[in-house]
DNA sequence: TTTTCTGCAAATGCTTTGCATGGGA
DNA sequence: TCCCATGCAAAGCATTTGCAGAAAA
């Protein structure tokens, strides 16, 4: 994981550049977005801050995290059922893990994705440029709760 | 590539199975998804069959590839700008490689999946039960093609 | 005949947009 | 001061659902 004051650094450096004016709200939805913890939602996004700013809409947290997409500072993750997911920490595509059960949301480390995009590169002749590589499962906890 | 006859019969045995009825708008919409050629969206299957069905709603197709779905002969692609592909003609997860440029999408067969897979498993601790994975690049033609 | 399916329209649920006010720079 | 940003509500869009009539078995 990157340090999160150091994205949170560097997604408001960019604001600045694009002379994007510093609200409270917009910085306090990047620092979210710096973190990124289990990938949030708009949804949760917008509940985090309910007690800072009470009265703060979803149209503001919609309005800047797509904002922030577009300065390139944000990986959105769109699944099937829907729902977006968001990653302001580390904004390029990288390997997900997604627990079917509760959610979360896992980047691993993993050894052989330099090795598939060889492959892939050699079965297909393509030039590859990026990738969407997500498994999904039951994390450890989910797989020991009784339920 | 299966065999679409095979797919055909195969989707149409499994509503048989579930006593699911067999009406023409629903044996047309499992025909067109056991060849899935391009991979087809809700839009396009419904466009497909406006010539045998002009009064056909897109709520029946929305509501049998649902069905198909849900007896596993189906499998559901979404992308991140909202639109969802089907795949009735290899109804279970596998890679894509899709074309940037041409948006050509080709089945590869990659020999290192089960060992990513196994990667993932022991790295996080996740029981993985399925996955999503897409690369994104320029397919040969497209690299040559003068532009 | 019985039960499911279809077509239509209304209702969702998430996201975007219009507008007037409020607040950065 | 000058605009951009926010909050609210309304509008969009793709998908789902309720209902009455139509059709499969």
């Amino acid at each position: 994981m990157t340090d999160p004051q150091t994205r949170y650094t560097t997604i408001v450096n960019r604001l600045r550049e694009n002379d994007h004016k510093l609200t409270p709200q917009r910085l306090a939805i990047a620092k979210i977005l710096a973190h990124s913890e289990g990938h949030p939602s708009v949804e949760t996004i917008h509940q985090a801050l309910q007690g800072d700013f009470p009265t703060m809409s979803l149209a503001t947290v919609y309005r800047n995290v797509l904002l922030i997409k577009s300065l390139g500072e944000v990986l959105e993750l769109g699944f099937a059922d829907g729902s977006n997911r968001y990653d302001g920490n580390k904004p390029y595509p990288h390997p997900h893990v997604v627990c079917v059960k509760c959610k979360a949301i896992i980047d691993p480390d993993l050894e052989s994705l330099k090795d598939m995009t060889a492959e892939v590169s050699a079965e297909t002749g393509f030039k590859i440029l990026s990738h969407r590589v997500d498994f999904f499962g039951v994390c450890k906890a989910c797989q020991t709760s009784i339920k």
